[in-house]
RNA sequence: GCCGAAGUGGCGGAAUUGGCAGACGCGCCGGACUCAAAAUCCGGUGAGGGAAACCUCGUGUGGGUUCGAGUCCCACCUUCGGCACCA
């Protein structure tokens, strides 16, 4: 027998999968029926930015073994893959390489794919795309011009996240604690004009439509949070001096006989007015001016509550109590009204303010939860209260109720150079004009210094800014801003389906065979970001008519994170395994055997080099076992042994593990198992069968080992051969092992035939000499049998 | 503070519907082969007691349900993740 060669059988695997472009689908013929076997298997795709890490090797070697186990089970497996190439990450390498962007990026693909190969990924290849290509960016701004055209886009001044060292402005899902999350500078607030999605409008199609995905319940939660939709009411306060209305929105009408004063955010547009008005108007105005140079995390560090008193008065509208109407930063402009009614009694942030200001607090809910001193509604439980005085408000004209949400409009443009140009031009005449569709794309201009300046580096390709105003024909100026790459990523799972269509982004009817994608996998990192991005697009090319479905992901399979050292492995970390390395060093099949034994996917979990010795020598194992049962056990009559029965067993484990668990750690030792008896027992009748099936139920995680040995039992072609049949009938043995209790404690284990009637088991039971020294002559109260497992004899 | 996930040997973890806790692997100990080592193979490996057969204890803590609980219920502790002056 030769020696185990790894890298040997892998090349030549590879080769023959490539030149029979073994993992290419075609698309479906005009007309065709929707294919209840299609399965759409997808992977984040990668960033180019740099080269890939152990971090991905899990990614994509979980999608490629359910991508390579459904194929064997009878689906159509779509599986494409494609880069993430625009955007700062790219950019920021290219900066510090002191190179073009689009040089970095094209070197960084051409490493990935290679790896990507060396592994064994079973990838539709003919599918590849890249963002950063005008074959793909054409297609985003197109989709724009619709977004823009239907009103989901629109620009505006506002208060954002601009991050001082990448020059650019942040979406709020960039911002990880006040810190910009790429370069981790401190974030600061900029008011400026921006392009948005209204996301906001689809907050809660966001939430109901959750119910329809098979997520993790940890990262619909956090979506949730993220969008934070609380239910309350909106209160009209009256100042009468300047006869106007303040709304205030709360969650906690039932308080509202507690509001002992009245807070505007110092951005609220009214306190300009108070201040010209007020006897301490310059106090007001220099507080409103300190509070915004206060950085953003400081002011939400609450650290001590600030305020200015305005002079004015507020009336409660369920009591016409006045009560002081204060500015103080605690109150934020961009949730609910800018406005609050402050019950100090029953807020702590609320209570702080009081008394550091020395302000009434009135209780008005007693430890019970019921209503005190609140007029007509005293005695009602709070919850009660709360709809009953909203109620009695409305019928007054003076409240009503609402939602509010933490979820803004998303932020998409960038002050950067790399990415998607956005399709409009700048009219002094006409506005703001979307660039015709017959003219995309709009190319990305050549620049020479594209570095973060603050302003956008495409002002400076003053020809290409330079054009004529596509209504009027007069001078316009191009919007020089830039698409943040999650617009790339919201729909590039689209595109797949359908990538070379040179007329629209893709055709419907090809796009509704496909979707949803029927299992997604990547990082949780996404949650809030990528995920919240692509669901809001899919439901807005639903509504437009592009597009069958509302949710892209049917399922979603958020991995855990690798750790070397302890540490998060990314681009960043120096010194780590590299994926090329481990290929080299072991082998691309106990690679990626390796990844996904260690534990859990969807935990985090540490890489030792540890692991993949251990595969090795499984690996060896079976090579050496199945080459041996090749070359002398003859095919033939299996029997019914033991080995037989253990052969089904794992069948059926395998099957259920990978096809309705998800578990792919769990599957790996069921094989483990079956080849331990194997090698004890390599003259049992059913070696050969137990040495193919072990082979054949492998293949999803070790294909190029798989395909070897199999074509060393005589046979071709293991990735079109069908998935194996657990027999039902062999499934169960002909006797089995009978834990025998007393009083729930295990005393003996009885092998006996299946076919036993319960009295029977139990006549057994109380035969064993074990139990008799148990029971000790004692009366047996109950017995308890579970068929084909266990009697257990109560006692006393 | 609110929301979510998780706590099992020396380590990673398994136990699918309430029915033998610790599968599989790593590590460690002993043995075979070898001049020796590596590789490989065989055996052992939760804790305590016992010469042994065996016995007792044991899945974060405390209670409960049940013939029987890692699994279900209640209360709590710890760790990790998300949100957070969000009214």
């Amino acid at each position: 027998m030769d020696r185990y060669e790894p890298q040997t059988i892998e090349t030549k695997w590879q080769r023959v999968w490539e030149e029979n472009r073994v993992f290419e689908v075609p698309n479906p013929d005009p007309g065709a029926h929707r294919n209840e076997r299609k399965n759409y298997v997808l992977e984040m795709l990668p960033y180019p930015s740099g080269s890939l890490h152990i971090g991905h090797v899990l990614v994509y070697t979980l999608g490629d073994v359910l991508a390579r186990f459904y194929r064997r089970t009878g689906s159509e497996v779509l599986r494409p893959m494609g880069y993430d190439s625009f955007g700062l990450p790219a950019e920021n390498a290219a900066l510090k390489e002191g190179e073009h962007p689009r040089k970095i990026v094209e070197r960084n693909i051409e490493s990935i794919r290679r790896t990507m190969k060396r592994l064994g990924w079973a990838i539709d290849w003919s599918r590849e795309l890249s963002t950063h290509e005008p074959e793909y960016y054409r297609w985003n701004q197109w989709l724009f011009l619709k977004f823009f055209e239907h009103g989901h886009a629109y620009r505006k001044a506002a208060v954002v996240n601009w991050c001082p060292n990448d020059q650019t402005v942040l979406a709020n899902e960039q911002v990880k604690d006040g810190r910009c999350e790429r370069c981790g500078a401190e974030v600061e607030a900029r008011k400026l004009e921006q392009w948005f999605f209204r996301i906001t409008a689809y907050a809660d199609a966001l939430l109901d439509e959750m119910k329809e995905l098979e997520w993790p319940e940890r990262v619909l939660a956090m979506q949730r949070n993220w969008i934070g939709r609380s239910e309350g009411a909106e209160i009209l306060f009256r100042v009468q001096e300047l006869d106007i209305d303040i709304p205030v929105f709360t969650t906690r009408p039932d308080t509202l006989f507690g509001a002992t004063f009245f807070i505007l955010a110092p951005e609220h547009p009214l306190v300009d007015r108070l201040a010209e008005q007020s006897p301490n108007g310059d106090e007001l105005r220099e507080y409103v001016r300190t509070a915004a140079a206060r950085p953003a995390e400081e002011r939400a560090a609450g650290t001590e509550k600030t305020g200015v008193f305005t002079g004015f008065f507020a009336t409660n509208p369920v009591n016409d109590a006045r009560i002081p109407i204060w500015v103080a930063d605690y109150v934020l402009m961009d949730y609910g009204t800018g406005a609050i009614m402050a019950v100090p009694a029953h807020d702590e942030r609320d209570r702080e303010f009081a008394e550091r200001f020395d302000l009434p607090i009135k209780t008005v809910i007693d430890e019970e939860g019921k209503l005190v001193d609140s007029a007509q509604f005293s005695g009602l439980p709070h919850e009660q209260a709360a709809k009953a005085i909203v109620e009695w408000l409305g019928t007054n004209g003076r409240g009503r109720p609402a939602v509010s949400y933490r979820l803004r409009d998303w932020g998409w443009s960038r002050q950067r150079y790399w990415g998607c140009p956005i399709p409009v031009v700048y009219c002094d005449e006409c506005g703001i004009v979307p660039v015709p569709e017959e003219d995309l794309p709009v190319l990305l201009p050549e620049v020479e210094d594209y570095k973060p300046k603050g302003i956008p580096p495409l002002a400076q390709a003053e020809e290409w800014v330079r054009v004529p105003c596509p209504r009027c024909g007069k001078e316009g100026r191009r919007e020089v801003e830039t698409m943040d790459t999650f617009v790339d990523s919201s729909w590039y799972f689209l595109r797949y389906c359908d990538p070379h269509n040179d007329q629209a982004p893709y055709d419907r009817e090809i796009a509704d065979y496909w979707m949803p994608v029927d299992h997604y996998t990547g990082g949780i990192d996404h949650s809030t970001v990528h995920l919240i991005y692509a669901r809001y697009f899919t439901k807005v090319l639903n509504e437009l008519g592009l597009l069958g479905h509302r949710e892209p992901f049917k399922r979603f399979f958020g991995n855990g994170f690798v750790t070397q050292g302890g540490k998060k492995i990314s681009k960043r970390v120096g010194g780590a395994a590299t994926p090329d390395e481990m290929v080299e060093s072991y082998g691309a099949d106990a690679t990626r055997l390796s990844i996904l034994f260690i534990g859990p996917a969807d935990q985090d979990m540490e890489w030792t080099p540890s692991i993949v010795e251990g595969m090795q020598r499984f690996v060896r194992r079976l090579w050496r076992i199945v080459n041996e049962v090749a070359e002398s056990a003859p095919a033939g009559e299996t029997g019914e042994g033991p080995l037989v029965r253990k052969v089904h067993q794992t069948i059926a484990r395998v099957t259920d593990d990978l096809g309705r668990r998800h578990q792919f750690n769990t599957p790996v030792s069921a094989v483990m198992e079956l080849v331990n008896e194997l090698v004890k027992t390599p003259t049992d009748p059913a070696a050969r069968f137990a040495a193919e099936t072990s082979v054949s139920l492998i293949q999803p995680y070790a294909p190029h080992l798989a395909e070897e040995l199999w074509e060393r039992l005589g046979y071709g072609r293991l990735w079109e051969a069908p998935w194996p049949q657990a027999d039902p009938d062999l499934l169960e043995e002909d006797t089995f092992e009978l834990v025998v209790q007393v009083n729930g404690k295990v005393r003996d284990r009885l092998r006996v035939p299946a076919d036993l009637p319960e009295e029977e088991l139990v006549a057994r039971a109380k035969d064993s000499p074990k139990v008799q020294a148990q029971l000790n002559g004692a009366e047996i109260r109950q017995t308890i049998v579970v068929p084909r497992k266990l009697v257990n004899l109560v006692v006393r």
